[in-house]
DNA sequence: TATTGTTATACTCTATAACTATA
DNA sequence: TATAGTTATAGAGTATAACAATA
Protein backbone atom coordinates (compact mmCIF):
# COMPACT_ATOMS: atom_id res chain seq x y z
CA UNK A 1 0.00 0.00 0.00
CA UNK A 2 2.90 2.32 0.62
CA UNK A 3 5.32 1.72 -1.32
CA UNK A 4 7.24 5.47 -0.25
CA UNK A 5 10.73 5.97 1.97
CA UNK A 6 12.48 4.27 -0.69
CA UNK A 7 15.90 3.49 1.63
CA UNK A 8 15.05 5.76 4.93
CA UNK A 9 13.74 2.80 6.91
CA UNK A 10 15.66 -0.01 5.63
CA UNK A 11 17.94 -0.91 9.02
CA UNK A 12 21.67 -1.69 8.31
CA UNK A 13 21.37 0.97 5.26
CA UNK A 14 24.21 3.26 4.61
CA UNK A 15 23.54 6.67 3.66
CA UNK A 16 20.96 8.22 1.72
CA UNK A 17 21.60 9.70 -1.93
CA UNK A 18 20.50 12.99 0.12
CA UNK A 19 20.78 13.03 3.70
CA UNK A 20 18.23 14.05 5.75
CA UNK A 21 18.31 17.13 6.77
CA UNK A 22 19.32 18.94 10.55
CA UNK A 23 15.69 18.66 11.50
CA UNK A 24 16.65 22.17 13.86
CA UNK A 25 13.66 22.75 16.59
CA UNK A 26 11.84 19.97 15.34
CA UNK A 27 14.22 18.12 17.60
CA UNK A 28 12.50 19.72 20.19
CA UNK A 29 8.93 18.99 19.77
CA UNK A 30 7.08 15.94 20.98
CA UNK A 31 4.27 16.94 18.56
CA UNK A 32 7.25 15.99 15.50
CA UNK A 33 8.27 12.92 17.14
CA UNK A 34 5.14 11.77 17.96
CA UNK A 35 4.36 12.43 14.24
CA UNK A 36 7.18 10.44 12.78
CA UNK A 37 6.62 7.48 14.98
CA UNK A 38 2.89 7.42 14.17
CA UNK A 39 3.50 7.74 10.44
CA UNK A 40 6.03 4.67 10.57
CA UNK A 41 3.85 2.52 12.48
CA UNK A 42 0.73 3.42 10.30
CA UNK A 43 3.10 2.24 7.33
CA UNK A 44 4.32 -0.87 8.92
CA UNK A 45 0.34 -1.84 9.64
CA UNK A 46 -0.60 -0.73 6.12
CA UNK A 47 2.31 -2.66 4.47
CA UNK A 48 1.28 -5.65 6.72
CA UNK A 49 -2.22 -5.02 6.16
CA UNK A 50 -2.05 -5.03 2.40
CA UNK A 51 -3.41 -8.30 1.28
CA UNK A 52 -6.58 -8.10 3.74
CA UNK A 53 -7.08 -3.83 2.89
CA UNK A 54 -7.82 -3.48 6.07
CA UNK A 55 -7.03 0.27 7.43
CA UNK A 56 -5.92 0.87 11.46
CA UNK A 57 -8.90 2.26 11.63
CA UNK A 58 -11.57 0.21 9.79
CA UNK A 59 -9.60 -2.73 12.42
CA UNK A 60 -10.60 -0.61 15.15
CA UNK A 61 -13.89 -0.15 13.90
CA UNK A 62 -14.41 -3.98 13.76
CA UNK A 63 -12.40 -4.79 17.27
CA UNK A 64 -14.34 -2.72 18.95
CA UNK A 65 -17.81 -4.42 17.30
CA UNK A 66 -16.41 -7.56 18.24
CA UNK A 67 -16.70 -6.69 21.54
CA UNK A 68 -19.18 -3.98 22.06
CA UNK A 69 -21.91 -6.36 19.62
CA UNK A 70 -24.28 -3.79 18.26
CA UNK A 71 -22.53 -0.35 19.11
CA UNK A 72 -24.36 2.71 16.99
CA UNK A 73 -21.85 4.95 14.97
CA UNK A 74 -21.98 8.11 17.49
CA UNK A 75 -20.99 4.83 20.28
CA UNK A 76 -17.93 4.49 17.59
CA UNK A 77 -17.48 7.36 16.70
CA UNK A 78 -17.24 8.93 20.04
CA UNK A 79 -14.60 6.07 21.00
CA UNK A 80 -12.37 6.78 18.10
CA UNK A 81 -12.77 10.97 18.22
CA UNK A 82 -13.72 11.31 15.24
CA UNK A 83 -17.66 12.97 14.08
CA UNK A 84 -20.53 11.42 12.65
CA UNK A 85 -19.91 12.27 9.17
CA UNK A 86 -16.72 10.30 9.12
CA UNK A 87 -17.50 7.73 11.18
CA UNK A 88 -20.56 6.76 8.54
CA UNK A 89 -17.78 6.84 5.44
CA UNK A 90 -15.94 4.31 7.34
CA UNK A 91 -18.99 2.35 8.08
CA UNK A 92 -20.27 2.58 4.32
CA UNK A 93 -17.34 1.40 2.81
CA UNK A 94 -17.13 -1.85 5.85
CA UNK A 95 -20.33 -2.41 4.99
CA UNK A 96 -20.07 -2.50 1.19
CA UNK A 97 -17.68 -5.05 1.55
CA UNK A 98 -19.91 -7.10 3.87
CA UNK A 99 -17.55 -7.13 6.96
CA UNK A 100 -20.13 -5.22 9.08
CA UNK A 101 -23.91 -4.72 9.12
CA UNK A 102 -26.52 -1.96 10.45
CA UNK A 103 -29.83 -3.63 11.72
CA UNK A 104 -32.60 -1.29 12.92
CA UNK A 105 -32.46 -1.16 16.53
CA UNK A 106 -35.86 -1.72 18.41
CA UNK A 107 -35.25 0.24 21.33
CA UNK A 108 -34.38 3.54 20.07
CA UNK A 109 -35.81 3.69 16.34
CA UNK A 110 -33.23 6.21 15.53
CA UNK A 111 -30.57 4.05 15.73
CA UNK A 112 -28.81 1.40 13.76
CA UNK A 113 -26.86 -1.42 15.25
CA UNK A 114 -23.53 -2.28 14.02
CA UNK A 115 -22.63 -6.19 14.12
CA UNK A 116 -20.16 -7.98 12.39
CA UNK A 117 -21.00 -10.18 9.93
CA UNK A 118 -19.77 -13.65 9.38
CA UNK A 119 -17.30 -12.52 6.77
CA UNK A 120 -16.67 -9.85 9.04
CA UNK A 121 -15.73 -12.38 12.00
CA UNK A 122 -13.26 -14.55 9.75
CA UNK A 123 -11.38 -10.84 8.38
CA UNK A 124 -10.86 -10.12 11.97
CA UNK A 125 -9.28 -13.79 12.55
CA UNK A 126 -7.58 -12.96 9.79
CA UNK A 127 -6.08 -9.68 10.83
CA UNK A 128 -5.28 -10.82 14.22
CA UNK A 129 -2.94 -13.27 12.79
CA UNK A 130 -1.02 -10.60 10.44
CA UNK A 131 -1.03 -7.64 13.42
CA UNK A 132 0.39 -9.63 15.63
CA UNK A 133 3.45 -10.05 13.63
CA UNK A 134 3.35 -5.93 12.95
CA UNK A 135 3.47 -5.56 16.95
CA UNK A 136 5.95 -8.17 17.14
CA UNK A 137 8.39 -5.79 15.22
CA UNK A 138 8.05 -2.95 17.55
CA UNK A 139 7.24 -4.58 20.08
CA UNK A 140 11.22 -6.10 20.42
CA UNK A 141 12.53 -2.34 20.17
CA UNK A 142 11.60 -2.14 24.24
CA UNK A 143 12.22 -4.04 27.11
CA UNK A 144 8.95 -5.06 28.91
CA UNK A 145 9.54 -2.11 31.73
CA UNK A 146 9.70 0.51 28.78
CA UNK A 147 7.14 -0.42 26.85
CA UNK A 148 4.67 -0.54 29.69
CA UNK A 149 5.76 2.75 30.17
CA UNK A 150 5.79 4.56 26.76
CA UNK A 151 1.73 2.99 26.68
CA UNK A 152 0.99 4.99 29.88
CA UNK A 153 2.56 7.98 28.89
CA UNK A 154 0.84 7.75 25.26
CA UNK A 155 -2.57 7.23 27.59
CA UNK A 156 -2.05 9.99 29.13
CA UNK A 157 -1.18 12.53 26.24
CA UNK A 158 -5.05 11.35 24.98
CA UNK A 159 -7.06 11.05 28.11
CA UNK A 160 -5.51 14.42 29.24
CA UNK A 161 -3.81 12.96 32.61
CA UNK B 1 -9.93 24.24 13.20
CA UNK B 2 -11.15 21.50 14.76
CA UNK B 3 -14.08 21.99 16.85
CA UNK B 4 -14.45 18.17 17.31
CA UNK B 5 -14.29 16.12 20.53
CA UNK B 6 -16.97 18.07 22.28
CA UNK B 7 -17.45 16.39 25.50
CA UNK B 8 -14.11 14.33 25.74
CA UNK B 9 -10.91 16.17 26.06
CA UNK B 10 -12.67 18.72 28.33
CA UNK B 11 -10.93 17.79 32.00
CA UNK B 12 -13.02 17.44 34.79
CA UNK B 13 -16.04 16.54 33.02
CA UNK B 14 -18.58 13.83 34.15
CA UNK B 15 -19.55 10.92 31.62
CA UNK B 16 -20.44 11.17 27.97
CA UNK B 17 -23.87 11.31 27.04
CA UNK B 18 -23.16 8.00 25.29
CA UNK B 19 -19.93 6.56 26.99
CA UNK B 20 -16.99 5.66 25.70
CA UNK B 21 -16.67 1.78 24.55
CA UNK B 22 -14.80 -1.26 25.73
CA UNK B 23 -11.69 -1.17 23.65
CA UNK B 24 -11.24 -4.80 23.81
CA UNK B 25 -7.74 -6.00 21.94
CA UNK B 26 -7.40 -2.37 20.83
CA UNK B 27 -5.92 -1.56 24.56
CA UNK B 28 -3.10 -3.86 23.97
CA UNK B 29 -1.81 -2.50 20.29
CA UNK B 30 1.01 0.13 20.22
CA UNK B 31 -0.08 1.58 17.44
CA UNK B 32 -3.53 2.54 18.56
CA UNK B 33 -2.63 4.37 21.69
CA UNK B 34 0.38 6.09 19.25
CA UNK B 35 -2.64 7.22 17.07
CA UNK B 36 -5.00 8.12 20.07
CA UNK B 37 -1.81 10.28 21.20
CA UNK B 38 -1.10 11.56 18.35
CA UNK B 39 -4.40 12.71 17.10
CA UNK B 40 -5.25 14.79 20.01
CA UNK B 41 -1.38 16.52 19.81
CA UNK B 42 -2.38 17.16 16.45
CA UNK B 43 -5.79 18.57 17.49
CA UNK B 44 -4.11 20.85 20.01
CA UNK B 45 -1.48 21.98 17.62
CA UNK B 46 -4.45 22.71 14.74
CA UNK B 47 -6.72 24.80 17.50
CA UNK B 48 -3.61 26.74 18.69
CA UNK B 49 -2.27 27.21 15.39
CA UNK B 50 -5.72 28.33 14.16
CA UNK B 51 -5.02 32.07 13.64
CA UNK B 52 -1.92 31.86 11.80
CA UNK B 53 -3.61 28.75 9.70
CA UNK B 54 -0.11 26.43 9.92
CA UNK B 55 -0.50 22.78 9.95
CA UNK B 56 2.30 20.44 11.72
CA UNK B 57 3.86 19.49 8.57
CA UNK B 58 3.55 23.33 6.84
CA UNK B 59 5.48 24.44 10.18
CA UNK B 60 8.22 21.25 9.89
CA UNK B 61 8.84 22.75 5.98
CA UNK B 62 9.45 26.52 7.39
CA UNK B 63 11.61 24.85 10.78
CA UNK B 64 13.42 22.97 8.44
CA UNK B 65 14.32 25.35 5.99
CA UNK B 66 15.47 28.08 8.97
CA UNK B 67 18.04 25.80 9.76
CA UNK B 68 19.01 24.55 6.30
CA UNK B 69 18.71 27.44 4.03
CA UNK B 70 17.96 26.28 0.52
CA UNK B 71 17.36 22.69 0.92
CA UNK B 72 15.35 21.29 -2.18
CA UNK B 73 11.63 20.28 -2.41
CA UNK B 74 13.30 16.05 -2.25
CA UNK B 75 15.28 17.35 0.54
CA UNK B 76 12.46 18.12 2.67
CA UNK B 77 10.50 14.82 1.63
CA UNK B 78 13.27 12.32 2.83
CA UNK B 79 13.53 14.12 6.17
CA UNK B 80 9.89 14.31 6.85
CA UNK B 81 9.28 10.57 5.40
CA UNK B 82 6.85 11.95 2.00
CA UNK B 83 7.06 11.93 -1.53
CA UNK B 84 7.75 14.43 -4.24
CA UNK B 85 4.26 14.80 -4.92
CA UNK B 86 3.35 15.44 -1.38
CA UNK B 87 6.03 17.85 -1.03
CA UNK B 88 5.15 19.59 -4.08
CA UNK B 89 2.02 20.17 -3.23
CA UNK B 90 2.60 21.26 0.73
CA UNK B 91 5.48 23.57 -0.95
CA UNK B 92 3.15 24.97 -3.45
CA UNK B 93 0.62 26.84 -0.69
CA UNK B 94 3.73 27.95 1.51
CA UNK B 95 4.30 29.62 -2.12
CA UNK B 96 1.09 30.77 -2.66
CA UNK B 97 0.89 32.15 0.71
CA UNK B 98 4.71 34.01 -0.03
CA UNK B 99 5.98 31.93 3.15
CA UNK B 100 8.74 30.40 1.42
CA UNK B 101 9.98 31.00 -2.39
CA UNK B 102 11.65 28.66 -5.15
CA UNK B 103 14.75 30.16 -6.18
CA UNK B 104 16.95 28.29 -9.02
CA UNK B 105 19.89 26.48 -8.23
CA UNK B 106 23.30 27.10 -9.74
CA UNK B 107 25.48 24.06 -9.06
CA UNK B 108 22.47 22.19 -10.15
CA UNK B 109 19.57 23.24 -12.55
CA UNK B 110 17.32 20.54 -12.11
CA UNK B 111 17.01 21.94 -8.57
CA UNK B 112 15.41 24.61 -6.63
CA UNK B 113 16.51 26.04 -3.40
CA UNK B 114 13.88 26.59 -0.93
CA UNK B 115 14.11 29.49 0.91
CA UNK B 116 12.19 31.86 3.88
CA UNK B 117 10.64 34.76 3.25
CA UNK B 118 10.90 37.63 5.20
CA UNK B 119 7.25 37.03 5.81
CA UNK B 120 8.14 33.51 6.38
CA UNK B 121 10.29 34.23 8.95
CA UNK B 122 8.02 36.36 10.65
CA UNK B 123 5.37 33.75 10.62
CA UNK B 124 7.67 31.58 12.05
CA UNK B 125 8.75 33.73 14.90
CA UNK B 126 4.75 34.11 15.91
CA UNK B 127 4.49 30.07 15.63
CA UNK B 128 7.10 29.50 18.09
CA UNK B 129 5.39 31.73 20.60
CA UNK B 130 1.98 29.85 19.93
CA UNK B 131 4.12 26.26 19.76
CA UNK B 132 5.84 27.17 23.51
CA UNK B 133 2.09 26.79 25.24
CA UNK B 134 1.21 24.24 22.98
CA UNK B 135 3.96 21.91 23.97
CA UNK B 136 3.97 23.50 27.78
CA UNK B 137 0.28 21.79 28.16
CA UNK B 138 1.63 18.27 26.98
CA UNK B 139 5.39 19.03 28.85
CA UNK B 140 3.06 19.67 31.82
CA UNK B 141 1.92 15.72 32.23
CA UNK B 142 4.98 14.63 32.63
CA UNK B 143 8.48 14.74 34.69
CA UNK B 144 11.88 15.50 32.83
CA UNK B 145 12.94 11.67 33.38
CA UNK B 146 9.78 10.44 31.79
CA UNK B 147 9.54 12.83 28.98
CA UNK B 148 13.38 12.57 28.24
CA UNK B 149 12.12 8.46 27.63
CA UNK B 150 9.41 8.89 25.85
CA UNK B 151 11.29 10.91 23.18
CA UNK B 152 13.72 8.65 23.20
CA UNK B 153 11.10 5.74 22.46
CA UNK B 154 9.61 7.29 19.60
CA UNK B 155 12.70 8.09 18.25
CA UNK B 156 13.92 4.55 18.46
CA UNK B 157 10.14 3.41 16.62
CA UNK B 158 10.91 6.14 13.77
CA UNK B 159 14.67 5.16 13.29
CA UNK B 160 13.96 1.26 14.17
CA UNK B 161 16.60 1.37 16.80
C1' DT C 1 -35.34 20.59 21.83
C1' DA C 2 -31.85 17.14 21.22
C1' DT C 3 -30.09 13.13 18.94
C1' DT C 4 -29.02 9.57 15.06
C1' DG C 5 -28.44 8.81 10.79
C1' DT C 6 -27.91 10.64 6.50
C1' DT C 7 -26.48 13.40 2.29
C1' DA C 8 -23.99 16.96 0.07
C1' DT C 9 -20.01 19.44 -0.15
C1' DA C 10 -15.31 20.79 0.13
C1' DC C 11 -10.68 20.73 1.15
C1' DT C 12 -6.54 18.33 2.54
C1' DC C 13 -3.58 14.51 2.36
C1' DT C 14 -1.35 10.94 0.12
C1' DA C 15 0.42 8.30 -3.42
C1' DT C 16 1.08 6.66 -8.42
C1' DA C 17 2.19 7.47 -12.93
C1' DA C 18 4.06 9.86 -16.53
C1' DC C 19 6.36 13.81 -18.54
C1' DT C 20 10.50 17.41 -18.91
C1' DA C 21 14.86 18.98 -18.24
C1' DT C 22 18.75 18.18 -16.63
C1' DA C 23 22.74 15.31 -14.81
C1' DT D 1 20.24 5.83 -16.75
C1' DA D 2 19.02 8.35 -12.83
C1' DT D 3 17.30 12.46 -10.58
C1' DA D 4 14.40 16.94 -9.45
C1' DG D 5 10.66 19.01 -10.42
C1' DT D 6 6.24 18.99 -12.24
C1' DT D 7 1.38 17.81 -13.58
C1' DA D 8 -2.65 14.99 -13.60
C1' DT D 9 -5.31 11.97 -11.29
C1' DA D 10 -7.64 9.37 -7.79
C1' DG D 11 -8.92 7.73 -3.39
C1' DA D 12 -9.07 8.32 1.57
C1' DG D 13 -9.58 11.26 5.46
C1' DT D 14 -11.73 14.98 7.71
C1' DA D 15 -14.98 18.30 8.87
C1' DT D 16 -19.28 21.49 8.29
C1' DA D 17 -23.86 22.21 7.31
C1' DA D 18 -28.38 20.91 6.77
C1' DC D 19 -32.28 17.72 6.67
C1' DA D 20 -35.58 13.73 8.23
C1' DA D 21 -37.09 10.72 11.60
C1' DT D 22 -37.36 9.91 16.19
C1' DA D 23 -36.83 10.74 21.10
Amino acid sequence: MTKQVPQDDVEGEEALVTPPLDVGRLGDLLGFHLRMAHVAIYRDFADTMEELALTQKQLAVMELLAVNTGASQIDLANTLGTDRATMMALVNRLAARDLIERRPSQADRRRQELHLTEAGRAMLAQARKLIDSHEQRFIDLFSRDEMDALLAALKRIYKGN
